[in-house]
DNA sequence: CGTTTTTGACCCGCGC
DNA sequence: GCGCGGGTCAAAAACG
């Protein structure tokens, strides 16, 4: 993860630097306690978001290898119930960037993998926004599931080979189950429209549900909602507004004095 | 008017 | 060989 969250350098700058021209010292002597502790603490925080960025990291490395042990499971157990045809469906999702059978040849090495969207439940529209455009080619009503499942194509094909089937889950049908096949060959369009994947129980009990979903997870806002939290916990502290104020006014301070 | 969506028809692989 | 089911095509409709 490519994070400035991870970045030491990543500092929360109060700007307590004062300079303040004032010859009395018990108030100097006061701010210059107050500055030092506030040093003390950004680099408390400093450290804290750091352990918390190792933290994360670490903990989505185990959830990616507890989903990959859950998948295999499921896999074994599944294969005792299922005919010869879905079978080879259902490892076609669960392995990914896995050839395609070689009994269809039409479908040369494709890159398969499923992603779990969760939707309002009014919403009764199949889209799920990953910032690619799409277009719908056909739609059909499958025999294992009542609500019908959409087929779309990249905008960019025939240049692009991506395909995508979009099916509400009939555990939950909140839930989008995106089937992807391919690689885009083109840049991804755009970042703002993205829908974060769901990570929740009904997703995982999915026997086709892949763990490939996190790696869609969007790092950018993820990154945005960390900091937005962090900046929001700071700013509902007292002592910590009251510091900023404290700065700002030292600051206004030190521009009026220097002419008097 | 160009693009996208809808939807019935068709194709093809698989199981029996 | 036949029927079933999933995937795709393509004409018509809808949309902006």
């Amino acid at each position: 993860m490519d994070t400035s969250l991870g970045d030491n350098s990543f500092s929360i700058d109060l700007n307590t630097n004062l300079s303040l021209h004032n010859t009395n010292t018990s108030p100097r002597e006061t701010l210059d306690e107050e500055l030092i502790r506030m040093r003390e603490e950004n680099k408390k925080l400093v450290t804290m978001l750091t352990n918390l960025c190792e933290n994360y990291n670490s903990l989505q490395t185990h959830l990616i290898e507890l989903l990959q042990k859950y998948s295999t499971h499921n896999e074994e157990n599944s294969n005792l119930l299922l005919t010869r045809k879905r079978k080879a469906e259902e490892e076609c999702c669960v392995n990914n960037f896995e050839e395609a059978s070689p009994k269809r040849p039409r479908e040369i090495t494709t890159n398969v993998s499923t992603v779990c969207v969760k939707t309002n439940r009014s919403d009764q529209t199949s889209v799920v926004k990953d910032g690619y455009n799409w277009r719908k080619y056909g739609q059909k009503v499958t025999r294992d599931n009542p609500f019908p499942r959409a087929y779309y194509k990249c905008s960019f094909a025939p240049t692009c080979p991506v395909k995508k089937k979009v099916q509400r889950s009939i555990e939950d049908p909140s839930i989008l189950v995106a089937v992807y096949e391919g690689e885009h060959n083109h840049p991804h369009p755009s970042q703002t429209e993205i829908t974060v994947p769901l990570v929740n129980q009904d997703v995982t009990t999915d026997p086709t549900f892949s763990n490939k979903f996190m790696e869609d997870i969007d790092t950018n806002s993820l990154q945005q909602h960390l900091v937005q939290q962090m900046a929001s916990s700071l700013t509902s502290s007292p002592t910590f507004t009251a510091a900023v104020a404290a700065a700002i006014s030292g600051k206004i301070f030190e521009y009026d004095l220097p002419f008097k």
